[in-house]
DNA sequence: AGATGCATAAACAGAC
DNA sequence: TGTCTGTTTATGCATC
């Protein structure tokens, strides 16, 4: 409380990740930022060229996180196993066995973290917990029979190696398949379960340190990988069978990735070994094989320095690396709550490649779906060329327009996972994001926010709105459309992480815009003055945009809001495919996915100005116009209402619900002392 | 280039 | 006296 204004305001240069002293500048490295304006200029119409360019951008991005996810899944497993363990059976585990046995164990850094931040109660613990433990038995259960199936698919993998049955070992590889649905489905009910955990405050995700609270089962294993696989595995099979090969594991390792070769040599060893099946060919797996076999080349070591995830101890050779290792890095509960972070962390990846992949193949195919259809232009994608034209075709009465966005008349590919979801584009930009684009473009900031909740939550990313905004959003909510200034202190740290910090700054600012706009109007309360909001005001405010020319908004809406969010969109896929460290909870959520809202802003932006060009400036705008567009789009706090058809597209990740009343109530005194 | 919007910083005053 | 609240001014950057 008294070190705030001090402390602080020292910080500010500083603490402020961003935001070191240049105030704006700060603003500038936004992804969001730069997604926008950048983009926002951009070429008229999207050829087949840029198609061609959209899809290998996608693949790119794909590419790089399978990168990073091999290089992820390499640490972890080798992590885990380094410590002890010398049987040769580990080579063999597949990431799905070694996550499993991995206890459910929070770290002391999460715990003092949770501690700190969360104010968990003893029982709270517990059953945080107990529920954990008994998802680890599920696991195990399902490991168990995991186990088995591998065994049965490596003993089919063999007779059909002698020419047998080939039909037998497509039924095991449908309940391979079978199976690892299951896996993912109990997957998702552990992200589920987790991401309510984080819901209530059990859990919380720094944005340094992603603790998307999932197991990994089933790494790498998307259904359509596993097929791959299966088809890689059979036909290399049989290749090596014409060739004389006669060993199956021989034959999956050569089917597998291109990369050590020593790896190979160990499983030919062990043909039999191959309890988890030619899954166990995963390339983790091969990693840490050879980093068996040739310990230098140790993913956990290198350069010197010990690589365990926040270790970085300098070892200065190997022999020096493996004694810090075994007793550093023992089996032992933080060990495991690392490595288990560290799953986390590829798991992440995981979900992220998965969606990609999807978001990839609903591209392509909306595309060529797109391209046979004769009558839209070169318009890339359905959202856009509906809405636009919808738009187009209403404009003659642009009274008429509704702010939400015009019904498109065809069909939504559900491309998109969300209308607004934050991704990570965002994540790493961690400071201001300048620009509200949602501000400037009227985007339901209701449902943004709403969206994006258990981001905003957890990671320290500056909402994409003005304090203007975000004041009156915070008024809005609150049940009397009033707030005191502390209240509105409160909901800004208890809806975004960014602004449980450097209050000193941002609280200034809050009080500098209710005092500056006057759309805010301070009411004395029987206990004391709230503010509350003057609509007309505020809209009034808004216009600072595209004014005038009727022509260039109609432009725009042609060409300049499909450009826009495409490059936004790919912006945030490539960034979010090379950022794996700033995932958090809510993220998995496709870049793509800002694409309908950043359409949504486009048309409604523009159609607004459309609107209230005339009027924008002027005192004589009628009340309706000013009012009732924004208002009743930006009303309805459930996005649902809000986004209209677009809402079709909304995922998992949405959890409109607001969080519980455990809030930060009284953090704002106290944590800004750092 | 100028106007405008916004963020940030800071000074100041009044109330508690 | 110190803090909180509220107002105001100044500055810099981005956008139009």
């Amino acid at each position: 409380m008294m070190q705030e204004s001090g402390t602080e305001t020292k910080s500010n240069g500083s603490a402020i990740q961003n935001g070191s002293s240049g105030g704006n500048h700060l603003l500038e490295c936004g992804g969001l930022r730069e997604g926008r304006p950048n983009g926002e200029t951009p070429a008229v119409d999207v050829g087949a060229a840029d198609l061609a360019h959209v899809q290998q951008q996608q693949l790119q991005a794909l590419q790089v996180a399978r990168q990073l996810l091999l290089q992820q899944q390499q640490q972890q497993v080798s992590g885990l196993k380094s410590p002890k363990r010398n049987d040769k059976q580990p080579a063999l585990q597949v990431p799905v066995s070694v996550a499993m046995m991995t206890p459910q164990v929070i770290t002391p850094q999460q715990m003092q973290q949770i501690l700190q931040q969360q104010v968990l109660s003893p029982q709270q613990l517990q059953v945080l917990l107990q529920q954990q433990q008994a998802l680890m038995l599920q696991q195990q259960q399902l490991q168990e029979f995991y186990k088995k199936q591998q065994e049965q698919l490596q003993l089919q993998l063999l007779q059909q190696h002698a020419g047998k049955q080939p039909k037998e070992q497509q039924q095991v590889a449908t309940q391979q398949l079978a199976f690892q649905q299951q896996l993912l489905q109990m997957q998702q009910l552990q992200q589920q379960h987790l991401l309510s955990l984080q819901r209530q405050g059990l859990l919380t995700i720094q944005p340094g340190q992603p603790a998307l609270p999932l197991q990994p089962l089933a790494q790498g294993m998307i259904p359509t990988e596993l097929q791959q696989l299966w088809k890689e595995v059979t036909s290399a099979h049989t290749t090596e069978e014409t060739t004389g090969n006669n060993h199956s594991s021989l034959d999956l390792t050569t089917t597998c990735v291109s990369s050590s070769a020593p790896s190979k040599t160990s499983l030919i060893m062990n043909p039999h070994a191959s309890t988890n099946g030619q899954l166990s060919v995963h390339t983790p797996k091969r990693e840490s094989l050879s980093h068996e076999e040739h310990p230098h080349s140790h993913p956990l070591y290198g350069h010197g320095v010990c690589k365990w995830p926040g270790c970085e101890a300098v070892c200065e050779d190997f022999q020096s690396f493996l004694k810090h290792l075994n007793s550093e890095h023992a089996l032992d509960d933080r060990s495991t709550a690392q490595c288990r972070v560290q799953m986390q962390v590829v798991q992440q990846l995981e979900l992220q490649l998965a969606k990609d992949k999807e978001r990839l193949q609903a591209m392509m195919t909306h595309l060529h779906v797109k391209s046979t259809e004769p009558k839209t232009a070169p318009q890339p994608l359905n959202l856009v060329s509906s809405v636009t034209l919808s738009k187009s075709a209403s404009e003659a009465s642009p009274q008429s327009l509704p702010h939400t966005p015009t019904t498109p008349t065809a069909p939504i590919t559900p491309v998109t996972q969300g209308p607004s979801v934050i991704t990570t584009t965002s994540m790493h930009t961690v400071g201001p994001i300048r620009r509200r684009y949602s501000d400037k473009y009227n985007v339901p900031i209701s449902s943004d926010i709403a969206q994006n909740q258990e981001f905003y939550k957890n990671a320290e990313v500056r909402p994409p709105f003005t304090y203007a905004s975000l004041i009156r959003q915070a008024i809005l909510e609150s049940p009397e459309k009033q707030l005191t200034l502390n209240e509105i202190y409160n909901w800004f740290t208890r809806m975004f992480a960014y602004f449980r910090r450097n209050a000193a700054t941002w609280k200034n600012a809050v009080r500098h815009n209710l005092s500056l706009h006057k759309c805010f109007v301070r009411v004395e309360n029987v206990k004391g003055a709230v503010w509350t909001v003057d609509e007309v005001e505020f809209q009034k405010r808004r216009p600072q945009k595209i004014s005038g020319n009727p022509s260039l908004i109609k432009n725009m809406q042609t060409s300049h809001a499909y450009c826009t969010p495409l490059n936004a969109a790919l912006q945030a896929s490539m960034a979010e495919n090379s950022i794996p460290l700033y995932t958090t909870a809510s993220m998995g959520n496709p870049t793509l996915g800002n694409l309908a809202s950043a359409i949504r802003e486009e048309l409604n932006g523009a159609m607004e100005h459309t609107n209230s060009n005339e009027s924008d400036s002027s005192p004589g705008r009628s009340p309706m116009q000013a009012v009732h567009p924004v208002h009743v789009k930006e009303e309805p706090l459930d996005p649902e209402e809000a986004e209209g058809p677009l809402s079709l597209v909304t995922t998992a990740n949405h959890s409109p619900d607001f969080d519980h009343d455990r809030d930060y109530e009284d953090e704002p005194v106290h944590e800004d002392v750092e």
